[in-house]
DNA sequence: GTGATTGCAAATCTTTTGCACTAAA
DNA sequence: TTTAGTGCAAAAGATTTGCAATCAC
């Protein structure tokens, strides 16, 4: 698990999100958590669940996903039209996204130096996504 | 139409890109690139055509929108899961995103400096996205 | 028990595709 | 005449929703 997220496991974290801890989430959060930061979409997911003999819906999934988007456990970053990507690492930071393969990889936020930042006509900045976007070579 | 597009009209836009000036193409072109810096929907463009009394196909639009991304004639903004934006602005840039209502707005590239910028394991840089999303305030 | 959660299937929404028809060169 | 473009309807892909069954508290 990062080390920014300041919970032992999985049942604390969900009791923390004042989430009740069923087993599918459970099961989702030890995926999601256990293994560093990842990138992953709805579908990878759901995927990884039945592989792993977790008996979870896609809709489940989805709803699960954003629950975590709500308590913070989990961002969604959109890179793609068509598809969500969920980041487990919820620390302020940024991305390469290869186009070629649909693979997402963070950039810590203190290696882009974004300066200069215009305040909005109205409302407030609730984050700022700085997308590099690569490409094969030629 | 910008000023950063150097062709005086719609049927000189089309055929510098090489695309044959259908009565829809220059409708559309017509309807993008002569009212200013603008952000589009696919539904959006197509319900225009139609008040406009241009008779068009929510596919056409489609195509006719990758056929001019592909020409360069506009870009895909990507930042709302389910739902691409069209820009008529193809110059460098950035973009607010208000949240509550979906909108974009541009913010010129020298208005925010990205230094520092990492270089990619491989591939080649396409393309730098700042995008600072705005929500209302509270 | 009671209210939250799940799963399924159906619905929805955006976008793409196949193919016959039409139009531009 | 030849090739590109269009429109329709159907398909596809991602996501959401309604609702009955189930589970956590």
């Amino acid at each position: 698990m990062s080390n920014h997220r300041p919970y032992a496991n999985a049942l604390e974290l969900l009791r923390a999100a004042k989430l009740r801890p069923t087993p599918q989430r459970l099961a989702l959060a030890k995926l999601l958590f256990e293994k560093g930061d990842r990138h992953v979409t709805a579908e990878q997911l759901h995927d990884e669940a039945i592989t792993a003999s977790i008996p979870v819906s896609l809709a489940t999934i989805y709803n699960t996903l954003h629950q975590f988007v709500g308590a913070r456990l989990l961002r969604e970053v959109v890179v793609n039209p068509g598809r969500s990507y969920f980041d487990t690492n919820i620390a302020d930071h940024h991305h390469f996204f290869f186009e070629e393969t649909g693979k997402l990889m963070d950039i810590a936020s203190d290696k882009i130096e974004v300066t200069n930042l215009p305040q909005p006509p109205y409302g407030a900045i609730r984050r700022v996504d700085v997308v590099i976007r690569v490409a094969p070579k030629g």
